[in-house]
DNA sequence: GCCAACGTTGGC
DNA sequence: GCCAACGTTGGC
Protein backbone atom coordinates (compact mmCIF):
# COMPACT_ATOMS: atom_id res chain seq x y z
CA UNK A 1 0.00 0.00 0.00
CA UNK A 2 1.62 3.29 -1.31
CA UNK A 3 1.70 6.01 1.79
CA UNK A 4 -0.67 8.58 2.04
CA UNK A 5 0.05 12.22 3.03
CA UNK A 6 -1.93 14.48 5.38
CA UNK A 7 -2.34 17.86 7.03
CA UNK A 8 -3.54 18.44 10.71
CA UNK A 9 -4.40 22.00 12.10
CA UNK A 10 -4.82 22.68 15.47
CA UNK A 11 -4.56 26.27 17.26
CA UNK A 12 -1.65 26.33 19.42
CA UNK A 13 -3.47 27.10 22.55
CA UNK A 14 -5.33 23.76 22.00
CA UNK A 15 -2.38 21.75 21.51
CA UNK A 16 0.89 23.26 19.98
CA UNK A 17 3.79 21.46 18.42
CA UNK A 18 5.89 21.69 21.51
CA UNK A 19 3.04 19.85 23.12
CA UNK A 20 3.60 16.89 20.65
CA UNK A 21 7.42 17.04 21.09
CA UNK A 22 6.84 16.72 24.84
CA UNK A 23 4.04 13.77 24.45
CA UNK A 24 5.57 12.11 21.79
CA UNK A 25 2.48 10.69 20.74
CA UNK A 26 -1.38 12.40 21.16
CA UNK A 27 -4.72 11.40 20.64
CA UNK A 28 -6.01 13.34 18.02
CA UNK A 29 -9.17 14.09 19.15
CA UNK A 30 -12.52 16.78 18.69
CA UNK A 31 -12.99 16.48 15.05
CA UNK A 32 -16.19 17.43 14.36
CA UNK A 33 -16.49 17.87 10.54
CA UNK A 34 -17.65 15.22 8.45
CA UNK A 35 -15.16 15.62 5.78
CA UNK A 36 -12.38 16.05 8.30
CA UNK A 37 -13.77 12.60 10.24
CA UNK A 38 -13.40 10.65 6.57
CA UNK A 39 -10.24 11.75 6.07
CA UNK A 40 -9.27 10.48 9.55
CA UNK A 41 -10.85 7.40 8.82
CA UNK A 42 -8.68 6.81 5.74
CA UNK A 43 -5.59 7.19 7.35
CA UNK A 44 -3.17 4.48 7.36
CA UNK A 45 -0.48 3.63 10.33
CA UNK A 46 2.68 5.40 8.55
CA UNK A 47 1.43 8.21 7.10
CA UNK A 48 3.14 10.69 7.18
CA UNK A 49 1.07 14.03 8.73
CA UNK A 50 2.45 17.49 8.72
CA UNK A 51 1.37 19.54 11.59
CA UNK A 52 0.07 22.69 11.16
CA UNK A 53 -0.02 26.00 13.62
CA UNK A 54 -3.59 27.86 12.87
CA UNK A 55 -4.64 31.47 14.31
CA UNK A 56 -2.02 32.44 16.09
CA UNK A 57 1.24 32.89 13.60
CA UNK A 58 -0.40 30.73 10.75
CA UNK A 59 2.43 28.43 9.84
CA UNK A 60 3.84 24.47 9.38
CA UNK A 61 5.59 23.46 12.19
CA UNK A 62 6.74 19.97 11.64
CA UNK A 63 6.02 16.42 10.76
CA UNK A 64 4.28 13.16 12.31
CA UNK A 65 2.88 9.99 11.55
CA UNK A 66 -0.36 7.96 12.16
CA UNK A 67 0.52 5.67 15.07
CA UNK A 68 -2.84 4.60 15.74
CA UNK A 69 -5.77 4.39 12.85
CA UNK A 70 -9.37 5.43 13.49
CA UNK A 71 -11.32 4.42 16.50
CA UNK A 72 -13.93 6.25 18.56
CA UNK A 73 -13.86 9.75 19.52
CA UNK A 74 -13.08 9.32 23.94
CA UNK A 75 -14.82 12.96 23.59
CA UNK A 76 -17.99 11.91 21.74
CA UNK A 77 -20.60 10.46 23.99
CA UNK A 78 -22.51 9.87 20.62
CA UNK A 79 -20.02 7.31 18.49
CA UNK A 80 -20.40 9.24 16.18
CA UNK A 81 -17.10 10.64 15.47
CA UNK A 82 -13.63 9.02 14.99
CA UNK A 83 -10.72 9.59 16.62
CA UNK A 84 -6.13 8.63 15.50
CA UNK A 85 -3.36 8.77 17.45
CA UNK A 86 -0.15 11.10 15.96
CA UNK A 87 2.92 10.51 17.05
CA UNK A 88 6.09 13.26 16.89
CA UNK A 89 8.47 12.48 13.58
CA UNK A 90 11.00 15.54 13.59
CA UNK A 91 10.38 19.50 13.53
CA UNK A 92 10.79 21.46 10.56
CA UNK A 93 14.17 23.47 10.46
CA UNK A 94 12.21 26.62 8.86
CA UNK A 95 8.54 26.56 10.13
CA UNK A 96 6.55 27.46 6.55
CA UNK A 97 4.24 30.50 7.13
CA UNK A 98 1.09 30.11 5.67
CA UNK A 99 1.97 33.25 3.44
CA UNK A 100 4.75 31.57 1.70
CA UNK A 101 2.40 28.51 1.04
CA UNK A 102 -0.27 31.06 -0.63
CA UNK A 103 2.78 32.48 -3.09
CA UNK A 104 4.11 29.18 -3.92
CA UNK A 105 2.44 28.66 -7.25
CA UNK A 106 2.79 24.81 -7.41
CA UNK A 107 0.83 24.57 -4.23
CA UNK A 108 -2.02 26.89 -5.43
CA UNK A 109 -4.26 23.66 -5.15
CA UNK A 110 -3.41 22.63 -1.54
CA UNK A 111 -6.52 22.37 0.11
CA UNK A 112 -4.92 24.41 2.83
CA UNK A 113 -5.66 27.12 0.74
CA UNK A 114 -9.00 26.14 -1.26
CA UNK A 115 -11.21 24.77 1.79
CA UNK A 116 -9.20 27.03 4.50
CA UNK A 117 -11.63 25.70 7.10
CA UNK A 118 -10.86 22.00 6.78
CA UNK A 119 -8.97 20.63 9.67
CA UNK A 120 -7.62 17.37 8.69
CA UNK A 121 -6.91 16.97 4.54
CA UNK A 122 -4.46 15.04 2.17
CA UNK A 123 -1.69 16.17 0.67
CA UNK A 124 -0.19 14.68 -2.46
CA UNK A 125 3.26 13.08 -2.84
CA UNK A 126 4.23 16.05 -4.75
CA UNK A 127 3.04 18.90 -2.58
CA UNK A 128 3.92 16.86 0.74
CA UNK A 129 7.61 17.35 -0.75
CA UNK A 130 7.47 20.41 -2.03
CA UNK A 131 6.28 21.54 2.07
CA UNK A 132 9.46 19.19 3.25
CA UNK A 133 11.52 21.19 0.87
CA UNK A 134 10.26 24.62 1.85
CA UNK A 135 10.88 24.20 5.50
CA UNK A 136 14.47 22.40 5.07
CA UNK A 137 13.45 18.47 6.40
CA UNK A 138 16.51 16.48 5.62
CA UNK A 139 14.35 13.67 7.66
CA UNK A 140 14.84 11.03 9.11
CA UNK A 141 11.05 9.60 8.65
CA UNK A 142 10.66 6.93 11.57
C1' DG B 1 -11.72 42.96 16.62
C1' DC B 2 -13.49 42.38 12.00
C1' DC B 3 -15.36 39.79 8.61
C1' DA B 4 -15.45 36.26 4.68
C1' DA B 5 -16.23 31.57 4.00
C1' DC B 6 -18.81 27.90 4.92
C1' DG B 7 -21.19 24.21 7.69
C1' DT B 8 -25.48 23.32 10.34
C1' DT B 9 -30.17 24.00 11.81
C1' DG B 10 -34.86 24.46 11.37
C1' DG B 11 -39.18 26.55 9.39
C1' DC B 12 -41.96 25.99 5.61
C1' DG C 1 -35.96 20.13 -0.70
C1' DC C 2 -35.14 25.05 -0.29
C1' DC C 3 -33.14 28.65 1.93
C1' DA C 4 -32.63 32.17 5.65
C1' DA C 5 -30.63 32.51 10.02
C1' DC C 6 -27.13 31.41 12.78
C1' DG C 7 -22.68 29.63 14.61
C1' DT C 8 -17.81 28.59 13.88
C1' DT C 9 -13.33 28.82 11.76
C1' DG C 10 -9.49 31.19 10.93
C1' DG C 11 -6.83 34.86 8.26
C1' DC C 12 -5.66 39.42 8.73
Amino acid sequence: MQKQYWLVKVEPEDYAWEDLVRDGETVWSGVRNYQARNNLRAMKAGDLVFFYQSVKNPQLRGVAKVARTAYADPTDADGKWSAVNIAHVGPLPRPVPLADVRAEPSLSTIALIRQSRLSVMPLSPEEFAKLLDMGGYQGPFS
